[in-house]
DNA sequence: AACGTTTGCGCAACTGTTTGCGGAAAAAAC
DNA sequence: GTTTTTTCCGCAAACAGTTGCGCAAACGTT
């Protein structure tokens, strides 16, 4: 069925399309009686304007992109949540690019983006990017761009973060402060610089209560299948760590279970902690503290700069020079770490 | 800075844009030379087609939109992620838009297709919607619709689901061949269909084994939190079940704690099996026998069934009555449940 | 009554790309 | 050397909607 369009209607009541245009968005320049008239038609004949045919002439796209490194149950579904109720609240629709951990794939998926015209680009780098290489795309288009999660730190652009390094700094310290003396971290992708980043904040936590930092207590897994053999072994040899830091929910829930099945004491023999993004840690057995990485947030607050550089337009004319935002997580106590013994109180 | 547009390479060559147009695409009427000529320009110039425009002369999208009735970590990060892999390859993008659980939301998630002259929308409805109200936009588009997951039967259109009925038939059928006398199913929310379809195997399973079905047994919860609740209520009963079935991902991952806290041996005193997404299951403490419900495998057949009516045609003009395609889950035995004295070996 | 202002609408050009048609020049056929 | 065919490219319209400009009619002011 042909698609009724605003010419349609011009013609039916015998008037320039221009009218029916001008009417349909209140310009005062069309009369209230004729307005009323085009308008009730409009609704009649189920008129619907086409966003495509609006975008090629005043170069507006209402279409946003949204690349992230894979389409993964953790994290970025609270991430993609936010995004949406904050773009759509604003008339923008979303543009899914999974970049499947590909560089190839994720130049083309900016090269998409380029190509549907999108009105801004949200991106989260894949874990083999560590160089600005290729991503001259990224300049040419002149769409703002911001990015989360994963960053490549020399680019110009927003960025929205985790306080990486704090956070396993925090996480740590409070495995110290009540009692551990013997940490274990699991960490992900040792290319990712967030691993790198919590990696660091994990030892200088470490190093600066006075405790040793032992390789063999630091494992780097690339999967849940992995953190759970990574676990196992680490509680099966001659001197099993006290504590234990998981670096995300994907880590925790592939090692809890060795962590359960090596029949110590939690948190009393073996405390455990996690970064997450708050709902996992709730449902495993028994619940994980946590510090809470929350992804909803992450999306919303890159949805909404998103929205900010596209209204303001102070993106494209000079050289832009990002801005990054870090999140602090607070640390939800759920039982795997001992209690602190409270001076007051 | 400004696109390259077809035009400007026309200009640049004082040559007409259809010249260029058809050159691009390798179109007999333009010689070897000057073919070669626009093509080495436009590379150079770094020229992309512009989509809306093309869209625009020739109505044809290359958007499909996916409504999604929520985006959770469970399900339907696998399905995006199949139907992604589909699509890509195809040429196509992907305009996510997630309802929220809300019919309004729904209905107006509809209207963005429309609006984005989408080239076809495939979509799993909210858990509200029962009747095919308002759901005359989707006629009237012309545009192909593939349902998958939660989707309406009365509605005229293609539909790829699991086997409901028979996936927890089979479950309960292979709890009780293992020795379970009294099976307790945690439900999700009563009004889907999948979970009245999934409710009516169990039910049908245990009433032909000659066994008693009884309504305590019986669980809805909306959430892991509530799954945690019902599962402990039921671990916690004067009679508690010898043989639990889990109807999700979302299910399983909130009531096994619950059964693992209640001290019983698994799977000798109290069996357990789930319907999962296939991932979960091995990340458990204990790893959770499960009829393996690919969401990857329905997001694939998901696009490809789309793709087909997009190139076909075939869906616009007659009126087209859509087939249901069921998947048969496997059943993965990961401990949770007895083994089967196996008569021969 | 003559002039200035406001109101209300139409005309036409423009966005980037595609495509049917037409036509000049070159090649082929006679 | 003329006619026919082929090769190669330009012209212009079309897709749906927006917008600067123009212009007539109605209104308001001396």
């Amino acid at each position: 069925m042909k698609r009724t369009t605003i010419k349609d209607i011009a013609q039916q009541l015998g008037i320039n399309p221009s009218t029916v245009s001008r009417a349909l968005k209140d310009h005062p320049d069309i009369g209230a009686a004729l307005r009323a008239e085009i308008k009730q038609l409009a609704a009649q004949m189920h008129y619907r304007p086409n966003h495509m045919a609006v975008y090629l002439r005043q170069r507006s796209s209402k279409l946003v992109g949204l690349i992230v490194p894979e389409v993964t149950m953790f994290f970025y579904p609270s991430v993609m949540k936010g995004i949406q109720n904050v773009l759509h609240d604003a008339g923008y629709n979303l543009i899914m690019l999974p970049s499947n951990e590909s560089l190839e794939r994720e130049v083309e998926n900016i090269r998409i983006c380029y190509e549907n015209d999108v009105a801004g680009i949200m991106l989260s780098f894949s874990r083999y990017r560590h160089t600005t290489e290729q991503l001259s795309t990224l300049e040419e288009m002149g769409a703002p761009v911001v990015m989360f999660d994963k960053i490549i730190e020399d680019l110009p652009y927003d960025a929205i973060i985790l306080e990486d390094f704090q956070s396993a700094y925090s996480a740590i310290s409070h495995l110290i402060a009540t009692g551990c003396k013997k940490i274990a971290g699991i960490f992900g992708n040792p290319d990712l610089r967030i691993t790198q980043l919590r990696l660091d904040g994990f030892k200088q936590a470490i190093k600066d209560a006075g405790l040793e930092c032992r390789d063999e207590y630091i494992c780097f897994s690339n999967s849940s299948y992995e953190a759970e053999r990574d676990a196992r072994h680490l509680m099966a040899s001659a001197d099993p760590p006290d504590g234990i830091f998981a670096m995300t929910d994907e880590i925790i829930i592939g090692s809890l279970p060795s962590i359960v099945r090596s029949g110590k004491n939690i948190p009393e023999e073996c405390s455990i902690i996690c970064i997450s993004d708050g709902f996992l840690p709730y449902c495993l057995h028994p619940k994980v503290t946590f510090l809470h990485h929350d992804g909803y947030e992450v999306g919303k607050l890159t949805a909404q700069r998103m929205l900010k550089l596209i209204e303001d337009g102070e993106f494209s004319n000079n050289n832009y020079k990002g801005t990054v935002t870090m999140l602090k997580p607070p640390l939800i106590e759920l039982g795997t770490t001992r209690t602190l013994k409270s001076s007051t109180k």
